[in-house]
DNA sequence: CCTCTTATGTACCAAGCGGTGAGTTGCGGA
DNA sequence: TCCGCAACTCACCGCTTGGTACATAAGAGG
């Protein structure tokens, strides 16, 4: 019991010949954790999801988890905030004030579309935390009470629109920002139920068309009815 | 250690005294483990439950939940079977054609709005379902590629509002139906992040009734396009 | 070059977990 | 009345789980 390790050492004790990796790096070591622990979370949810497993998956060991996060609930709302962080500021960009009204809702509604449809672990998220009553996220001072900039956006749209007459002038855009994403996030969150259900795959292309020029008609036949 | 049952034994050796209780009953067992196990799947998803606790709130042992069910995957497939197949058996129940098409359409969504705040646990199970990628709904043969009622009546709406002209005729029945269970979806299911995020209580009266008349309008105005 | 802090690895633990072995009791039928 | 079996209880098990004690190495600063 004296040899500690039996192989896969070079021991040549030239430290430095190693090609790049494995110096120090807290910084790096964090990301790591947080990128495994955020793909672990959304596959899994919060208690599916194993600190060992988390650990696995990564090129260093658990007690880092420990060390930079402190326990399993404090590192899930760590990936908790970096998403949604990470969602706003790609919310941020979204320009549409360059296009006439109905076009504008149009072009809103389908980058929500296509931006649901492109980040479903974040979906996924959203929905663990759902399942824990939004818990998590109450309890986080950076991320409670902090609106989506996307409704602002849809704010001045609609105020646009009805300047122009083209929009109703009793449509709530709190209303409008919560049909998009009822109608982006169920498709995405709710995909495999209503797949084996109703036998619709929401990822088939001829579909995902289909649904996104029917969530453009949808919002703004309300928005331009009567 | 001869005392088996130290207290509360009447042992008065009248044996049909006691009130009703407590008799042998395959039937109720099985019922109560389902009922004790819903609330808790829907409460803390598959992997938060614990088989222990189930036990505990009930009046029989865990060894039961074995002895009928076999295990904890298979009790929460029985689950998902009851509470798919209760929801079946409501939506059997509604009627609605009495009404014109656009009432109709009107009382079917509210009825599903009603419905779906009415079960909350369900669409919890559901969501639950989603996360696990609706592999035990996928392998339960009593449940999967079985549709709901519910898309059979929208479509018999649907023909009758084109027959008389008031609805567009491009309009697929499971594309209304969607939308509708999107927004009732969405609206429970997401209740709580919405609510940090949003400040806005899905179950105020007030928000409540407009959301049912807006999901109506929506609708109806989608409907009655151009 | 030494030293002190920060970052990292190893080995391990107690509690809780899903699951079971083995016996016991009530009840319906002969 | 008694028997056979379904319904039920109790104690127990082995493994996984989140979490930690402790030793140690890598750099930055002097």
């Amino acid at each position: 019991m004296t040899a500690r390790r039996p192989e896969s050492q070079p021991r040549t004790d030239a430290a430095a010949v190693r090609p790049v990796e494995r110096t120090r790096d807290a910084d790096r070591t964090r990301a790591e954790i947080l990128a495994v622990a955020t793909a672990e979370f959304a596959d899994r949810g919060y208690a599916g999801a194993r600190v060992n497993e988390i650990a696995e998956k990564l090129s260093t060991t658990k007690r880092m988890i420990y060390y930079y996060f402190g326990g399993k609930e404090q590192l899930y709302v760590a990936v908790l905030e970096q998403a949604y962080g990470r969602i706003r500021a790609l919310e941020q960009q979204v320009d549409v004030e360059h296009l006439e009204p109905v076009a504008a809702i149009r072009e809103l509604a389908g980058l929500t579309f296509d931006h649901h449809e492109a980040h479903p672990e974040f979906i996924r998220l959203v929905s663990i935390e759902n399942i824990h009553r939004a818990e998590h996220l109450a309890g986080s001072p950076a991320l409670a009470g902090l609106a989506a900039p996307a409704v602002d956006v849809l704010a001045a749209i609609l105020q646009r629109g009805r300047a122009e007459g083209v929009f109703r002038d009793d449509v709530d855009a709190l209303d409008v920002h919560q049909v998009i994403s009822a109608f982006c996030v169920f498709r995405t969150a709710n995909r495999h139920t209503f797949r084996v259900i109703f036998d619709r795959d929401m990822l088939d292309p001829a579909t995902r068309d289909h649904q996104r020029r029917l969530l453009g008609d949808l919002v703004v036949a309300h928005l331009t009815a009567r």
